[in-house]
DNA sequence: ACATTGACTTGTT
DNA sequence: CAACAAGCCAATG
């Protein structure tokens, strides 16, 4: 933290993703560029991602629910034993994953609207118009 | 103050 | 469908 009051604003903007992460419902995952886009911060899944790796034990956020878009499980590359003990707590929480250990997102990816317009059968993603 | 890396995503080849 | 490259911001050396 930055000692003085109003700190840089990446406190701010880690606040907004932690949030987010804790958003996620039990037994479902959301992936960085999601909880990028939900917190505020469009385009800037790395820092959700970073954001993360400041974690400790007990912040309360549920980071093993957090995924890349590969529905695939991110951690840094040399700690291989996390990576099995986020599948280990995914599949507790009821997410199943595909051959090769890749979660089924068509399935499992959260959706923040919930309950707003969820109709089965209509899996269009949100793709904006953009310009 | 500059260069490098990092729990990523998306579009093009 | 798979691989490559560019883009983004922040922290660290």
């Amino acid at each position: 933290m930055s000692g003085s009051g109003a700190g840089p604003a990446g406190s701010r903007a880690y606040a907004g993703i932690y949030a987010t992460v804790r958003r996620v419902p039990r037994g479902r995952v959301a992936t960085y560029g999601q909880i990028a886009r939900v917190a505020g911060l469009p385009g800037h899944a790395r820092m959700v991602g970073y954001a993360l790796s400041a974690l400790r034990e007990g912040s309360g956020v549920p980071w093993h629910r957090v995924v890349n878009a590969a529905g695939r499980i991110s951690l840094r590359s040399g700690d291989r034993p996390m990576d099995a003990v986020q599948r280990f707590l995914l599949e507790r929480e009821g997410v199943c994953f595909g051959s090769g250990g890749a979660i089924r997102l068509r399935q499992f990816q959260w959706r923040p609207l919930a309950g707003a317009g969820s109709r089965p059968g209509d899996q269009t993603r949100r793709k904006e118009a953009r310009s």
